[in-house]
DNA sequence: CGTTGACCTAGACCTGGGTCTAGCACCTAG
DNA sequence: CTAGGTGCTAGACCCAGGTCTAGGTCAACG
């Protein structure tokens, strides 16, 4: 009813996350702040839980393992006093990202590359094969 | 010596691969042509051998799974006549290299905010706090 | 001749990140 | 009262992708 106050079901629609993998995040450390109960026991996230979960998933989605949130996540729950720390660690993280993008575009050309000459093989009828291992010079004692 | 016929050591230090994964992916089918063996049975690589690993890495590196390398290979292994669905394959995966890098930048771009924050906030000594619970409503019933 | 170093196979092991199950507690509706 | 739906915990299970081990074969070196 409150918006401020999700049960676990609604965040994992939200987050896109599933109710197991919430539960296994809370396990692992990853929430910065610890999740309120109701008076049985349940789960009641607030909007900021579900903002800072969202940005875990984005994490996750750049390739952060789950201890290097959960690190962060311990920085933020210490309160204010780290921030240094933490801009190294998103620092790192960022490093790391950037990386990875230089990696998928150069692999990127490669495939483009590729599609582009079986695209052309295609439309012409056999031309140039971009990988045909017979083009090497001696495989001939192969059956 | 012969450049052309090199050991599994010798393609491991060239494809950063270890010599265990070389046979792991041998095993796994990931090798579009038959690695040739010498009189005492150890792996030969040709240099299209090594060439279509480094590919692998290649592949690898932007997220494709070792199955999709397999049939890839296979299809290769097949010979022509096939070359419609190795280009659908690639462009399988040129779509999702496409989205991740999407979803990289996207992940950047938050990363660079929060850094952004932090630097701001580290150097003017506590100004706006890019990830603060506290900053929300009402957490007055803890402890 | 012994030993060193690279290689072989088969198969066990490990890590990361989930995913699912069992068995139980609530709450609400019929 | 009973059933359904949702939640809880603890812990098992699973998959991908490596990584390592045991036990053995070679070839060359001193």
């Amino acid at each position: 009813m409150a918006d401020n106050g999700l049960s676990i079901g609604q965040v994992a629609q939200r987050t896109g996350l599933s109710v197991h993998t919430l539960r296994l995040y809370e396990r692992e450390g990853l929430l910065a702040s610890e999740v309120r109960r109701d008076g049985s026991g349940r789960r009641v996230y607030s909007a900021w839980d579900v903002e800072w979960l969202a940005n875990c998933v984005k994490f996750r989605a750049s390739g952060m393992p789950l201890t290097a949130i959960s690190r962060l996540a311990q920085l933020v729950r210490e309160g204010s006093g780290n921030e240094a720390e933490r801009l190294k660690l998103l620092r790192e993280h960022q490093r790391h990202v950037i990386e990875q993008l230089a990696q998928l575009r150069d692999c990127l050309e490669l495939i483009d590359g590729k599609v582009a000459s079986y695209e052309q093989h295609l439309a012409a009828g056999a031309s140039g094969d971009p990988w045909q291992q017979q083009l090497q010079p001696a495989p001939q004692e192969r059956g």
